[in-house]
DNA sequence: AAATGTGCCAACCGCCAGGTT
DNA sequence: GAACCTGGCGGTTGGCACATT
């Protein structure tokens, strides 16, 4: 097959991009907007790749960045998300107004990481550390939902496991919004509930096999081993998405989970459109 | 003050999916 | 349907800044 590169690299500069170089990006964009990325170089007179300018625009240069330290608040969310979603760093991105996925993923590896691990929580499972990675229980430790106990370090993991449901309540969309979000609600271990209410989880499961507990019904659905059952694919969401069918992400016709998180290709949350 | 270690982050790389030819 | 193009994603890395010895 052999595809050719993305650009001319023999000619394009690398590296940390100049002030001059962000100036003739800005301008460029300002001007004629996004898009294109592999002619804009070019056209703006920029010796960079494509690629390489889409990126410094979305996350560095877009106006509507937000610069500066995270919140303890988007801490939470980043934790959440990525309980639910794992490294889905554009998704997570996407719930948070002018951060970027690079951004995120960033400050998750180095600051968040670090403080789940703390909390004696393995950041890729949400899981107490020394739980056993072959339950397919999810779970998400009180700690980590408790922002009152940042400060100080979790007790020491323990056998016992909660379990986090997460359960799709009846939306009240009218009938011609098929894509509106339903809301979503994470329910703890301890009783604690939180709602996110315009995080859409639109699932559609085939039949279950080998012991996954699934189930659904017509006002909600409960699931368990959600983690492990988002976490499919890589790239782009093709699964579940509402024009195609979720086939590529089943393996086997054991559990197909597609999902597709309204609205992000629509841009509902993309602050750059 | 110099050398070394560590953390952070911008940028690069390779891959993938969808669209086009 | 195959080949190719493009945009987008997540993982990784290079280099700078700061801290420590």
């Amino acid at each position: 097959m052999g595809r050719s590169p993305c650009c001319e690299k023999a000619h394009t500069n690398k590296g940390a991009w100049t002030k001059e170089e962000d100036d003739k990006l800005v301008a460029y964009i300002r001007a004629h907007g996004e898009g294109c990325w592999r002619s804009l170089p070019k056209a703006a007179g920029l010796l960079r790749c494509g690629k390489s300018c889409r990126l410094r625009w979305i996350n560095y240069l877009r106006p509507d960045l937000k610069r500066g330290n995270f919140t303890e608040e988007e801490d939470e969310v980043i934790i959440k998300l990525h309980s639910l979603l794992g490294n889905k760093w554009s998704l997570i991105a996407a719930r948070l107004p002018g951060r970027t996925d690079n951004e995120i993923k960033n400050y998750w590896n180095t600051h968040i990481r670090r403080k789940l691990l703390n909390r004696g929580i393995d950041p890729s499972t949400h899981r107490p550390i020394h739980d056993s990675p072959l339950s397919t229980t999810t779970t998400i430790p009180p700690t980590s939902h408790d922002p009152t106990t940042l400060q100080n370090p979790p007790p020491p993991p323990t056998n016992t496991t909660t379990t986090t449901t997460i359960s799709f309540a009846p939306s009240k969309k009218p009938e011609n919004i098929p894509d509106m979000a339903e809301n979503v609600t994470i329910e703890f271990g301890n009783g604690k509930q939180e709602e996110f209410p315009d995080l859409n989880l639109e699932l559609s499961i085939s039949l279950p096999s080998h012991g996954e507990k699934i189930s659904t019904s017509s006002s909600s659905s409960t699931l368990t081993s959600t983690s492990s059952i988002l976490r499919n694919g890589r790239g782009k969401l093709a699964c579940g998405n509402e024009n195609k069918g979720g086939s590529e992400c089943g393996s086997g016709g054991v559990v197909v989970v597609g999902y597709d998180f309204l609205g992000l290709k629509q841009g509902m949350l993309d602050s750059t459109s």
